[in-house]
DNA sequence: CTCTGGTTATACGATGCCGTACAACGCGAG
DNA sequence: CTCGCGTTGTACGGCATCGTATAACCAGAG
């Protein structure tokens, strides 16, 4: 048989590279051909059509940054706050993942089948805010707002575009997350 | 002369529509051509080309949403708190300036002109933020952390695709909003 | 009414991209 | 080594869009 070099793998981490970089719209199956120094002859042999590679990304992005990021949170262990703390970084830390979900973001206010696989990427997500906060905060509704607060600073950081004279973003950040937590000020980290 | 049927700023409108409603690269000359039922024919006696169009739906964008906010702000006058909430609400509850305002934040990950003006954006209108909350915080860390949360919280809301089971969005929020501004719990809109 | 100048429709070539068809290629089995 | 089949390169038609050129059009001045 003929070797395989060029396999199906290759499109779709090509394919999530150019969605991170440029977004949807610069997943161009020629541009990711060039990009993986091929032409697109090969492509449609794996993929019916751009919407197919499209959807095994969300596939693939799906299971790195949930599957993936709980099994090594369950295997690291520790308490509540650990967790969100390690899932955290995993996925807003991560120049892989985070950039990919930004892209998948904007993507999923203008098309309802992302919108959908991103509900239930937060959904299981903000599961884990709300577990760690529980530890720690009786009240239902605090605990929600609390979860949704941390979430929102983790993703809308990324898209706030303003300065902090005399300080930077990461330090106002752990300021954040201290008030999140209900932590007395000026002791980050709890 | 001829009558100016189709002027400079119908383009400028329907491109921030489209803006609003696709993203950028929905801005496509014929398509808004197309949407006021014209062709592209005019379009080039105004812009040298859709780089120029795009500048100018900037302009536009910038000026409505920080010189007629901040305007119709001292206008209302009141005290800091009132006015961020009119300021808040002016342009995250506005139906035309919020997808706007979300198209562009994504706009500026990947591409620096823009991404510098949104920075002199979220500049002013975080002001606002520190503004208001100094008027009850005097921690300058915590009055930043507060701000930059409050921001967060308005555009990461919309960027966050995840369910409150057992209550809305919108309570949550208010919430929230609560924890932002420091009030006791159960105080809605003190 | 007639002329005029700005506005618009139409047509064009160029580019980039899609998805298809088929020929060329090359690895591994035999 | 030879052959076969999966992989790849190349070419194609189609479509959308860009920016340009030019002719048709039309409101208002005279």
């Amino acid at each position: 048989m003929g070797a395989l070099r060029t396999p199906r793998e290759k499109w779709v981490e090509e394919g999530l590279r150019a969605l991170a970089a440029g977004g949807v719209e610069a997943v161009r199956i020629e541009a990711l051909a060039k990009a993986l120094g091929v032409t697109k002859g090969g492509f449609y042999g794996y993929f019916a059509d751009r919407d197919a590679l499209m959807a095994e990304m969300l596939d693939t992005w799906e299971r790195e940054s949930v599957d993936d990021v709980i099994d090594q949170v369950e295997r690291e262990g520790g308490d509540a706050r650990d967790k969100v703390r390690l899932a955290g970084q995993l996925t807003f830390s991560s120049d892989r993942l985070l950039p990919i979900d930004l892209a998948i973001r904007d993507w999923a206010r203008r098309d309802p089948t992302v919108a959908e696989r991103l509900r239930r990427v937060d959904n299981q997500r903000i599961q884990l805010a709300r577990d760690a906060i529980g530890t720690f905060c009786d009240n239902p509704d605090e605990v929600e707002a609390r979860a949704m607060l941390a979430f929102c600073a983790a993703i809308g950081s990324h898209f706030l575009a303003a300065d902090h004279p005399g300080t930077t973003r990461a330090a106002v950040i752990a300021r954040a997350a201290d008030i999140i937590l209900d932590l007395p000020h000026g002791n980050p980290g709890g």
